[in-house]
DNA sequence: GCAATGGCAAGAGCGGTGCTCTCGTTTGTG
DNA sequence: CACAAACGAGAGCACCGCTCTTGCCATTGC
């Protein structure tokens, strides 16, 4: 992936596949994801339609590819944050760094947001490619509370009426058992992390998408109530 | 809205409107909202392009209209929901029978869904007449809630760090005491309320787009694990 | 009872889309 | 140097939203 491009031609490839990827990133942010023309990318590179073809088979390669790019960057953004506190022991400070950079990277690329975790495009389907880059995000989550955990801290109980739903997160658990964050996670734990990625994602999409115009006057201060909620949820102090 | 038709002619346009709409819904859950294609509803109910343009003035139009019938759906599948629990005090049994409506309406027409809380269509601005119809179902999740409130429960308490947002939720308090709901809201149970409904349409939205798929056995016991956990928060009991 | 009005469906046409194919040209390599 | 692969341009196909014109026919006014 990293070898050096030889020859002029390998080089202006990679050079105008670049140019595609940003003039259609471009194109997303202002026209949203189902309306992203392969045509207008075109267009904007000084290219023939034909032409975008030699670089991705199809819209939904470059969909694909958009997507990839897209989820590895917010995971890194999100990573970066947590990885900027010093105090590794502050996880309060390590989960809100993470929330905001979560939202920040939303407000500031609304289409990109759109195209991973709207309404899915018509004929498209997620291939595997996608699924990977797709976690790193929840991953940075899971391993902040998961040190909280380590450090005394644990979730709201359930509540006494619930049944058992111990099994039910069991692919979550084993996902992060995999990649040896934690262990055995208790059953709660899971949940509320669950629970609060999605509390975090339908927040960050109400705004974006204008369901919060009637509700709240500042969405980054609701945002900020909302993780800082989510944060003593999940025992987090 | 709601005189009778007396002419033929006024007749036949009401019913082939309703046609329209009714086609234009079954391509909506094939092809999603940003695919929906005026020519291919035309072609289903055996018209002309042209012709659909005698009753909606745009492909707009023909969405707005979508809209306001979906919300307007899901509301009073809702409200119905609520409505069918007996003991009116049982107030837990009708914060998930309406969060369950909620679901069940969601997963049977999942590409409405997309298009009343997914992506915003691209050219697409929602008219002022989709506004009311859309704050149907947090109207009664707010009224059961309230309900409970009055009878004593009371959400969690806010974090001791967290800054004081009294007036970042003025505009929900407002909207509440306006409809007669509850005269002045505590502010933290209209962030709760505000919360449990964000992650409500989260947890479904996850669901239907399929960012659930590696974490959960079972989506509906999932949901409703959820919306118990919810409740809890909300100190509905 | 007849003619004018106006609602209506149909068709052609505009510029846009994704995608395929062909045709010269350019570039890298045996 | 020659051959093959890569490439850009263009034409063309079927589809899209939308507009305009044409002609039919029910309704309405005289």
């Amino acid at each position: 992936m990293a070898d050096a491009p030889r020859s002029a031609r390998a080089l202006a490839r990679e050079t105008l596949t670049r140019e595609i990827l940003t003039a259609a990133r471009a194109r997303l942010a202002t026209d949203g994801p189902a309306a992203l023309s392969l045509r207008a990318v075109a267009r904007d590179v000084g290219m023939v339609s034909s032409a975008v073809y030699r670089y991705f088979p199809s819209r939904d390669a470059l969909l694909t590819a958009l997507i990839v790019e897209c989820y590895d960057e917010l995971g890194a953004a999100v990573e970066r944050a947590d990885a900027a506190v010093p105090d590794r022991d502050d996880v309060a400070a390590r989960w809100l760094a993470a929330c905001h950079a979560l939202r920040a990277w939303a407000v500031a690329h609304p289409g990109e947001l759109g195209l991973l975790y709207g309404t899915p495009v018509p004929g498209y389907a997620a291939p595997r490619d996608t699924v990977d880059p797709a976690t790193r995000v929840v991953r940075v989550l899971v391993a902040v509370v998961a040190d909280a955990h380590r450090a005394g801290a644990d979730a709201r109980p359930a509540p006494d009426d619930a049944p058992d739903i111990g099994e039910l997160v069991d692919p979550a658990r084993q996902f992060v058992a995999a990649r040896g964050i934690v262990a055995d996670a208790p059953t709660e734990l899971v949940t509320r992390v669950l629970m609060a990625w999605t509390t975090l994602f339908g927040t960050v999409s109400f705004e974006l998408f204008g369901h919060l115009v009637g509700s709240v006057t500042d969405p980054a201060q609701w945002y900020d109530a909302v993780a800082r909620r989510l944060a003593a949820d999940l025992g987090i102090r």
